[in-house]
DNA sequence: ATGGGATAATTTTTT
DNA sequence: ATTATCCCAT
């Protein structure tokens, strides 16, 4: 496609600051990806010159990827890529020396955190009722994300509840010290503090990144903001890319008036609109427009299209959830049939992950292929979490988090007691946990506890002997085989019925290890830990699988799809309950603004008045969004005004065309401190009383003639069933049949893009091939599970079809 | 030291 | 409904 005369501007300015504020869909990626193309082909720079930072890993891949095509892998690596945080690391690996720390420093998540914090309490004898640990976690990272140190936080803030975080923050930060552990924020932090106090090193990455592109700025924090401050001080090539509408991370502290800012800091500023939206329609595009001009915090702006005009936005008011997965899979059906859509063209997209999964269990039960994008990571599941505290105490033994954390998992005797005293005589004698640890002898502890301890300590020596001489996919195998853990996880996973296996986990976390082996120039352990700790999943979304996608709307920012449906519009759920001031408001607004936006052609919104919160049924009010819809022209309003309600829903779900104006005048009435004008000078339609009239033009939905679920032929599959299908079960025991014969059967000869199957996860395409000398692996792609796996074809049959 | 039952809380999330 | 946390009995 052609360029527009302001995409030009941006791509081919070369010195001096650059804003530019891009619109949803007007083409930004490209406008970046091709500017730093520009800066190496034409101007000349040399590519180590340049940094270019994303908001995520996964826009940093896009980005080297898209880069990749124009200049080459080459060049390509020799470019500065990727997130704040990878950046800093990258920068703290050479020179965290400068503000004392050691370069074995680990990186501690948020539960890390968690248990720092209630140590800290209960040392300071605080209440953690009173003070909650994770709200004191969000005031220290909120410091931290504005650069005020823990010294700077006590004098700057003297009521009384800040004094008391002030002191956690003090004590919490020798903590980490002590441990030789960063936070994510420290990251950011310690660089700029770096840059600050050394002049030499602030010349030396000045010189070194003469041209700056920031993306996402909209979502910067101060540290963001400082950080790129001095790294751009010299040459003032700052080019920063984004979006005031689609700010939606106040809660992580980003703070969007940075990018108001931004002339301000640079007076020599070019400022550059991209309003020319190259996604979705014209009905589309109007609709987000009339949404957003609601907020009164942001630069007006005005986004149009040379696109079709569209269908109209669909709105439908239905009784209760289940229908509203009724009505989406009704709808998917009929796009399938009648309009050429297929499954990969579908997204759900909701506003809080639990939404997600009486989708996923209707999907299920239909056959509807689907994945699930974000929502619990694999990460942090605990197996995960507890392998990986293994590593890192073996990286760095003096990290007594982490420490805590395996000393008695898998089970060996070493219980709360025993390691209360062993911390306080830590703490008495000033010394690590790991120094106390390897100790002959404890006061007070019994003689079976003394003895595990002795056991796990030789253990722990033995792990680190050989974590210099092995590989980390083979020292995780090791690890859990030493320490019998598996035995541990194979009881529970015998004990409940919960899908997907903690041993498979296990599993699959050797394979990525491995994986990382074969993709990474560094496969060092130390490598591998800032890998895993800054990446924040292995499955990534794949755009070629043929499945309807669900996430909520925070992850699809970025991304655009043909048929979106933002189901659960209702007050309460979006805009959430807990947005109560103005400015959270206008935060939900942005976020419905983000939904809307990421839709190409179609465009379904669904609520219902009835679903079940917390356990019990709950009665809900449409959101105030409708009441925010001006055009009536825009949209078509259905109601589910079936008197059977629930009933009715194995046979169909009737739906009557109704009038917008309706949940105008609703809303005036639900929502307090609602006070428009009176409606004479907005929402009355003309056409209103028509509509009414019309309604008996009515949507039937009857799915009894149903061609889609082809086992059951009739019917979809809406009554309350046993939460595991029974043919998934089948399947997973066959699978562990199979896995635990050893199977060494024929072996199959595979390539990639290939088709295959397997028993549990059903049809896939092989994505990858991964084998050296120890190992064959396979990166399936499947159908109808969530994702890619990877797979051992030696442990999981896999057959072709 | 461990496990079971009572009790309370329940957004969004990258790194 | 689900999950994490706490407290007490074993």
């Amino acid at each position: 496609m052609k360029l527009n005369e302001q995409q030009k501007e941006a791509i081919y300015h070369v010195n001096g600051p650059l804003l530019i504020l891009a619109g949803a869909g007007s083409g930004k990626t490209r406008v970046l990806t091709e500017r730093i193309a520009n800066l190496i082909s034409n101007v000349g720079v040399r590519p180590y010159n340049i940094l270019a930072v994303t908001f995520t890993n996964k826009s940093a891949k896009e980005m080297k990827e898209r880069v990749s095509k124009s200049i080459g892998e080459e060049l390509t690596k020799m470019l500065w890529i990727g997130t704040f945080h990878s950046i800093c690391s990258k920068i703290l690996r050479t020179d965290i020396q400068f503000i004392g720390r050691n370069s074995n420093f680990v990186i501690y998540d948020n539960s890390d955190q968690n248990k720092i914090i209630t140590e800290c309490l209960k040392k300071l004898n605080i209440d953690d009722k009173s003070f909650p640990v994770n709200k004191i976690i969000q005031a220290i990272s909120k410091a931290k994300s504005s650069t005020i140190t823990a010294e700077e936080y006590t004098k700057k803030f003297l009521t009384y509840t800040d004094q008391r975080i002030g002191e956690i923050y003090v004590m919490y930060e020798d903590a980490l010290k002590k441990n030789n552990a960063l936070d994510f924020d420290d990251m950011l932090f310690y660089v700029v503090q770096i840059l600050k106090n050394n002049p030499e090193r602030l010349e030396y990455y000045q010189n070194k990144f003469k041209y700056i592109l920031v993306d996402e700025y909209q979502d910067t924090n101060l540290v963001q903001y400082e950080l790129i401050r001095l790294l751009g001080d010299k040459f003032r090539n700052i080019c920063v890319v984004g979006d005031v509408d689609q700010s939606i991370y106040s809660f992580r502290n980003a703070d969007f008036r940075i990018i108001l800012n931004f002339k301000k800091d640079y007076s020599e500023t070019k400022m550059i609109t991209l309003d020319k939206n190259y996604r979705s329609t014209k009905k589309i595009i109007s609709l987000s427009n009339e949404i957003i001009e609601q907020n009164k915090d942001r630069f007006p702006k005005n986004l149009t299209t040379d696109n079709a005009e569209g269908e109209k936005i669909g709105i439908y008011d239905l009784n209760e959830e289940m229908m509203e997965v009724l009505f989406v899979i009704k709808q998917m059906e009929n796009l399938r049939a009648n309009k050429g859509y297929s499954f990969n063209d579908f997204t759900v997209l909701y506003r809080t992950n639990a939404q997600s999964r009486i989708f996923e269990e209707y999907f299920i039960r239909n056959n509807i292929p689907h994945q699930v994008l974000g929502g619990f990571r694999f990460f942090d599941r605990k197996e995960i979490k507890d392998i990986l505290s293994y590593l890192k105490v073996i990286f760095n033994p003096e990290d007594a988090i982490n420490l805590q954390r395996i000393i008695n998992t898998p089970k060996r005797s070493i219980g709360n007691t025993t390691v209360e005293k062993l911390l306080d005589t830590s703490n008495a004698y000033n010394m690590s946990l790991w120094d106390i640890l390897n100790f002959q002898n404890f006061d007070g502890i019994g003689p079976a506890a003394q003895k595990s301890i002795r056991q796990f300590v030789e253990l722990m020596k033995k792990l680190i002997q050989e974590s210099h001489l092995i590989s980390v996919s083979k020292l995780i195998q090791l690890i859990v085989d030493e320490t019998r853990y598996i035995d541990e996880l194979q009881k529970e996973d015998e004990k409940s019925d919960k899908e997907g296996s903690r041993v498979e986990n296990v599993n699959q976390l050797i394979n990525s290890a491995f994986s990382f082996e074969i993709d990474s120039d560094d496969v060092s352990l130390e490598a591998y830990l800032s890998y895993v700790s800054l990446i924040s999943d292995i499955d990534a979304l794949d755009g070629e699988s043929n499945k309807v996608k669900l996430m909520t709307v925070h992850t699809s920012k970025g991304l655009e799809f043909p048929v979106v449906f933002i189901v659960g519009l209702a007050e309460g759920i979006f805009p959430h309950s807990r947005s109560e001031n103005h400015a959270e408001i206008e935060e939900e607004r942005r976020l419905m603004y983000v939904a809307i936006t990421r839709a190409k052609e179609l465009l379904h919104i669904t609520f219902a008045r009835e679903r079940m919160m917390y356990g019990s049924k709950q009665h809900l009010t449409p959101s105030r969004f409708f009441s925010e819809i001006k055009s009536e022209s825009l949209v078509e309003c259905y109601k589910n005004l079936d008197p059977r309600g629930h009933r009715a829903v194995n046979q169909r779900i009737s739906l009557t065309k109704v009038s917008l104006d309706s949940y105008s005048d609703e809303m005036k009435n639900k929502i307090s401190g609602f006070n428009k004008p009176n409606t004479s000078h907005s929402y009355a339609s003309p056409y209103s009383t028509k509509r009414n009239d019309d309604s008996f033009s009515n949507v039937d939905m009857d799915y009894s003639s149903s061609s889609f679920n082809s086992k059951s032929n009739n019917e979809y599959n809406l009554k309350k069933s046993p939460k595991k299908l029974d043919n998934l079960a089948i399947q997973a025991s066959l699978e562990s049949r199979y896995a635990n014969k050893n199977y060494d059967g024929p072996k199959v000869e595979f390539k990639e893009g290939e088709k295959v199957q397997t028993a549990k996860w059903g049809k896939g395409t092989i994505s990858k091939i991964m084998k050296n000398n120890e190992k064959f692996l396979l990166i399936i792609n499947f159908d109808s599970v969530g994702g890619s796996k990877i797979i051992d074809p030696k442990i999981t049959i896999v057959e072709k079809y």
